[in-house]
DNA sequence: GCTAGTATAGTACAAAAGTTTTATGCCGCT
DNA sequence: AGCGGCATAAAACTTTTGTACTATACTAGC
């Protein structure tokens, strides 16, 4: 660890702990009790009683288990932060599964941890999550970096025009020209000339590309 | 900060410092040269240079700036981390745009910081790389996780034959039947029928929607 | 008032795509 | 030896798409 010169005058931080497992409840709170800069606000092993918690308490960081009683973590984490953005997350679990982590960030967790590693990487993390910082554990890293969206290439789907652009978002849900006339009530023709301009300007033959354009561009 | 007790025995961090504007740079050596777990062991404002420095040098961490002359700090991070993945990368920059952060990001940045802010959080940053963690300025975070891509909603896709994953992709790349025939060396109308499996395994109407599939479903 | 862009709609034709059915050879499993 | 899934292929037929060209009407900008 690299650390800056102590500065004694800093508040400490307030912490709520969020467990289930009794004994794993009891082995964080002997790692970090004793730190001075720490302050452990309360605990509860349940995820309703989280998010009361977090509203009355306010604490400044939450450790967040996710297999919990009741509301998991997950969602704890995202009713928290719904309603109160200024209250940090840190995400304390076994689970790296793909799909839980990138769920739990989604929600708004800032850091993310993987429960039998250095207590070091919980406290980094908790101090990035303070400041708002993302802290992502060793195991996950690349993963989540893997899994982020490739920059959108370059695309005129920006000049397509209004009507244009409603047209080629059904024609991505997979209507077909007479489904996609009756849903804006107009002439198949209508839409073919639409489709038309549509594939002029995004300089594609046919409609599979220009789905495969628009969803390439974030055209969800 | 949170700070674990001191261990005196810990080796110094080896760091590597890339940056292009001799302010900065001074700036940077001053900030951390007085560290005494930190050893700075090189200093480059290009990134050719900076490239053969990690070679030579094996640094644990690097910070890169991102404009570089002869060659940017993205590019930079993409040579290093392919040759050395162990030798672990800080970007350190005032881009905040999207792009610049994915690309740095996807390029094998293990952290990104923001010029202008706490040494405290350059110092996290450096930490978290040394471990192989991600830390990402408070700036980015969000940013940064809202770019997720959304988890692959469930699909039939892993039931298609190795042949018909071969068609979808074709299609995908825009193709027609006679294309994707000429392409696999197949019949027009085999390439029909493939079609055909395919549409009934992923329950679709058309080739379009067949696309959609494919392309949520991340066969990129 | 003219022009450019957009939205609308039509006709007619050509080219793909999709449907249905049938058939053969191969492979692995029982 | 037989069954199921796969890859291959064909014929015949329908539906959908895509192309080409034309035309009207509205709007915004010069």
């Amino acid at each position: 660890m690299l650390e800056p010169p102590l500065s004694s005058e800093v508040p400490a931080l307030r912490l709520l702990i969020v467990e289930d497992d009794p004994m794993m409840q009891l082995g964080l709170e002997q790692s970090l009790e004793d730190n001075p800069q720490l302050q452990i606000v309360g605990q509860t092993g349940d995820g309703y009683t989280a998010v009361e918690m977090a509203q009355q308490l306010q604490p400044d960081v939450i450790v967040m288990d996710i297999g919990l009683p009741r509301l998991d973590g997950i969602a704890a984490t995202q009713q928290i932060k719904q309603s109160l953005p200024h209250v940090h997350i840190v995400v304390l679990t076994s689970h790296t599964s793909e799909t839980e982590v990138i769920a739990a960030l989604s929600s708004g967790a800032d850091a993310y941890c993987i429960k039998g590693t250095n207590v070091d990487r919980l406290l980094a993390a908790i101090a990035a999550a303070r400041e708002g910082a993302t802290y992502l554990d060793p195991q996950i890293a690349r993963q989540v970096i893997d899994h982020l969206k490739p920059p959108a290439p370059p695309s005129n789907i920006g000049q397509l025009s209004q009507r244009e652009l409603e047209v080629l978002k059904l024609m991505v849900e997979g209507m077909s020209n007479p489904e996609i006339a009756a849903q804006l009530y107009l002439s198949p023709n209508t839409v073919k000339t639409h489709i038309r301009g549509i594939m002029n300007k995004l300089a594609v033959d046919d409609r599979v590309q220009a789905a495969v354009v628009a969803l390439r561009s974030g055209l969800v």
